[in-house]
Parts: C-alpha cells; structure tokens; sequence
DNA sequence: CTAGGGTTAG
C-alpha cells in the first residue's frame, strides 16, 4: 500500500463530506500530516452543514491562516443556523469580503424573516451578484413586497432562471396570477428554459384558477424536460388536475410514480377529501399504511377534513384518536380546527365548543371560525356570538365574522340584530373580498370583476352580449336574485352589480369567443362551473 | 473549500 501523500488526502476527505460522513472526516482530518487552509475550510464548512457550529468554530479558531473562502464558510454557517449576531460580527471584522460573503450574509437576514436588515444590507453592497438578488426578491415575496420585488428585477441587466423563477413565485404566492402566467410566458420566450421551482409555481397557478389547458400544456412540457420523475414536480401536478376537477387523471399520475413520498401520498389524499370523497380519501390512507409509508400532521389534516366533509363522526374520532395515542404526531391547532368541523357540521355544536375549552393549544382564528361556520349551518346563534367575539378579536379588521352574524341574525329571525350588523358593515371600512370571475380562452385567462367591465378592452361588445342575454332570461321569465349577494349593498346597487356580475361578464365573453359546442368553463373564486353553450 | 430557487393543508 503506497503512502497516502497530500492529494488523495483531501480526495478522500472530500468524499466523505460530501457523503456527509462527518466522524469518518473528522478522523481521517486528524491523521492528515499537512492541513492545508483547503482541507481546514472543507473540514469547517462540513460541520456547519450538519448544524455542529461548536465544533466548526473551534476548527476556524485554530486555522494558523484563514482566506475568505474560510471567513465566508464560518459566516454562512452561522447564519444557515440562526445565528446572525455571531455572523454579522465576524462578517465586520474579517479582512476582505467577496460578493459570496456578502450574499452569505444576507441570505441568513432574509432566512431569518429580517427583511429590513437584509434590504439595508443589500443596498449597502458595492456590487449586485445575480445570487443575492434573486435572494433578495424570494426575501420581498415571503414578506407580500411584490412591488419591491418587482423594482429587483427589473434593475437586473443579467438575469439567470433563478432570476425568473423568483419573479413568478413572488407573483404566485401573492396571488397576482395573471402575472406570474405572463412572466412565465415571457420567460419562455426569451428563451429561459423552466427549471423546478418555476414549474411549480405555474401548476400552483394552474390549481389557483382551475386552468385546466393551461395546466395539460405544462405537464406536456414537464414530460420534454423530464421533470415527470421529480417528485415534488410531480405532486404540484397532480394537484393541478385535481383542482381543475380531472380526478382520473391525477389519480392516474399518482398510480404510476414510484417511488412516492409523503407529500405525494397527500396531495391525492387532501384531494379527495377537497372533493368531498371521503372513501376514496380513506382508501389512499389505507393504502399508504399498507405501504409502510408513515403519514405526516398534513396526512391527517386530510383524512380529518375528509370525514368532515363527509360526515363520518365515528371514523374522525377514531383516527384522531389513533393520532393522539399511536403517532408520533403531536396534534396542533391545525387538527383540533379539522375535529371542529367534524362535530360542528355533524350538528354536535356544543360538543365543538366544549373540544375548543379543553384542548391543550390556544384557539385560532381558523378553528374559531370553524365553528362560526357551524353555527350558521345549524342556526345557533348564542354560540355564533362567542365565536364572532373571539374571532374579531384575533382579526379586527377583517369583515367576516360581522357578514356570517348578520346571516345568521337573519335566518333565525332577529331582523334587528341583522340590520344593525348590517349597518354596522357599511360604517367601518371592513375588508369585504371582492367576487371575480375568469375564463381561459385562446392560452390567455380573461378575468372580469363585477365593477369595472369597462377595463376590458372589449367591453363594448360585452355590455351588448350581456344585454341580449338579460332579454332571453327575461322572456323565459327568469328575474334575477339577489339573495345571494352579499346584505350590505342597496337594492338598486345589488341588481347593477348582479347585471353586470363577473361571472355573467365571463359567460358572455365565453359565448362571444368560444366555438360553438365547445364548452364554457367559468371559473370563480376558487369553484368551477361548467356552462354548456346553446345561444 | 464559500452565496440563491421546490411539492401537500384548514
């Protein structure tokens, strides 16, 4: 055996990092005659990754010579572990930074939620690499600053795929769809090709509009790329086709991925349960134990809401029982809202309420509001005023839970309370969501909000289509009611907004624009409807 | 030897 000389030291201890065999590393290190800064950073930057910060720090402690890739390894292992103090004081004190130490540095503000700190970091850097500012706009995009975001971008002359990516998921995950389609589209054009993260974001999209076109041409894609064996692609996939409503077809995905993960084995599961499938939901459950694969808190998440919507008390209790007893998952506030659910639609309100005082976690808005929902279904308006109380207190600027009350003030009867309520609305600026409606039409999505139709650049021939359809409804003796709109709008301002309501806006755009036979698929605030033509 | 980006949920 000849003698281990300088190189295939450090091959071999290279590898062993790398394999994140850090013991073996660590011996090997200590034998190591001559420790070059090389083999000393590796060693250093392999304890960091493992979350061995003591031990990273005593090895940089000791280095006789420290370059910047060394200075900038320790600076990173801080931050990736949450210590920004002790990173920001060497990022001070170190002899030379390069553009790396900076982005090491800012990455750690930004992973940690400071964006302030991260933004005045940023704008403190001699130079903008590409990695720092698409770090910096996922950064503006986690914190809901799209704009900010969007003022990056458009300063960058270079732009990478990760530029792009970070550009759309900023749109995607704030709900600025339209945007994010159109960036991917741009991006594609510039001749960009998609990478993961961008893929992803566009199925989220995809989901979010219920685009089912959109969607099938994005999988197309992802089988040239073959990004059809990548899991979490592949779960972002499968979600799209349930959301748009082809539950064949994600099912037939599903089926044939292998090997799945949990993730995967709950994208099906929440998606039945979404589409009120209970047995089918309880079936891929089934089917994942068999498997021996584990279920995660979102698994049963899944299988709760599932029961819920289904109205199989029994099963919830029982596999929230197992939850608690036979799991290592420790239930959150997340199942305690889903066993809400299930008692307050099965009518079991009281026993809800009783579940809320008992449980070990703080009560949220959500499981608060779970059972306001229940109160409405069953028209108990004395527990429906605790819940608004508890709710308005969590989000006081949010309209909700007055809108909810006041329906139920009206279903049981106490026209006073309701008007009140209802005044109570209009007085305070309250966020009401708006109602729009969309409709994919020739690989673009037309969107309609029930005001301004005059922002469609064809609103003329809308507004006549439009007039033409209330004059067939009209001779087939249909008048229009507003009983589903919301109660905080006067009589004649309800029957305009019904007139020229989204969803008739993207029903007459449909029949203007899409062939005869074909259908028309409208799209609304998350629910599908299928119009079939016949004008 | 040091920097960025990803899936499922009520």
């Amino acid at each position: 055996m000849p003698e281990r000389n300088h190189v295939s030291y450090t091959v071999m201890l290279g590898g062993f990092i790398d394999a994140g065999r850090l013991d073996e590393a660590g011996k090997l290190f200590d034998e190591m005659p001559d420790k070059d800064v090389v083999a000393r950073t590796a060693m250093l930057s392999g304890y960091c990754q493992a979350g061995r910060i003591a031990e990273a720090r005593l090895l940089f402690d000791d280095m006789p010579k420290r370059n910047v890739v060394s200075w900038t390894a320790m600076i990173s292992g801080y931050s990736q572990n949450g210590k920004l103090n002790l990173a920001r004081k060497l990022f001070e004190v170190m002899p030379d930074r390069n553009e790396v130490s900076w982005t090491a540095m800012l990455v750690g503000y930004i992973q940690a939620g400071h964006i302030e700190d991260a933004e005045q970091l940023f704008n403190a850097m001699p130079e903008h690499p590409v990695a720092a500012c698409n770090a910096m706009m996922v950064g503006f995009g986690q914190r809901g600053m799209v704009d900010a975001a969007k003022a990056v971008f458009e300063r960058m002359q270079e732009k990478d795929d990760g530029t792009w990516s970070a550009m759309i998921k900023a749109y995607e995950q704030n709900e600025f769809l339209i945007e994010a389609l159109s960036t991917f589209r741009d991006m594609s054009w510039r001749g960009v090709r998609p990478n993961y993260p961008s893929v992803i974001s566009i199925l989220t999209v995809c989901s979010a509009l219920a685009i089912l076109n959109y969607g099938r041409e994005v999988h197309a894609a992802m089988l040239r790329c073959s990004f059809d064996m990548d899991v979490s692609a592949v779960s972002a996939l499968i979600t799209m086709y349930i959301k748009c409503g082809n539950l064949d077809k994600a099912n037939r995905v599903f089926n044939m991925f292998e090997p799945k993960d949990v993730v995967m084995w709950n994208s099906m599961i929440t998606g039945y349960a979404q589409h009120g499938l209970g047995e089918e939901a309880l079936g891929v459950f089934n089917d994942m134990t068999i498997a021996g694969m584990a279920p995660d808190g979102i698994t049963y998440i899944g299988v709760l809401t599932a029961c819920s919507y289904t109205g199989k008390v029994k099963v919830g209790r029982e596999i929230f029982n197992s939850m608690c007893k036979d799991s290592a998952i420790r239930p959150g506030a997340e199942h305690y809202s889903c066993m809400v659910d299930l008692l307050g639609r099965a009518g079991l309100v009281d026993e809800a309420l009783d579940l809320i005082k008992n449980m070990p976690v703080e009560a949220d808005a959500i499981i608060w509001g779970a059972l306001m929902g229940a109160c409405r279904m069953h028209k108990n308006a004395e527990i429906a005023e605790l819940a608004a109380k508890k709710l308005l207190e969590l989000e006081p600027e949010s309209a909700g839970p007055y809108v909810l009350l006041s329906h139920i003030y009206t279903s049981t009867g106490r026209w006073e309370d309701a008007s009140k309520m209802r005044k109570f609305i209009s007085s305070r600026n309250l966020n009401k969501s708006t109602g729009c409606s969309w409709i994919e039409y020739d690989k673009r999505v037309h969107l309609f909000t029930s005001g301004d139709i005059l922002a469609h650049p064809e609103h003329a021939i809308i507004l006549k289509m439009l007039e033409k359809l209330d004059g067939l409804l009209m001779e087939s003796g249909y008048s229009a009611d507003g009983s589903f709109v919301l109660h905080d709008i006067d009589e004649e301002q309800k029957l305009h907004s019904l007139r020229y309501h989204s969803e008739r806006q993207a029903v007459a755009y449909g029949l203007l624009k899409v062939p005869e036979g074909m259908p028309i698929r409208v799209m609304k605030n998350l629910r599908v409807g299928n119009h079939t033509q016949r004008c």
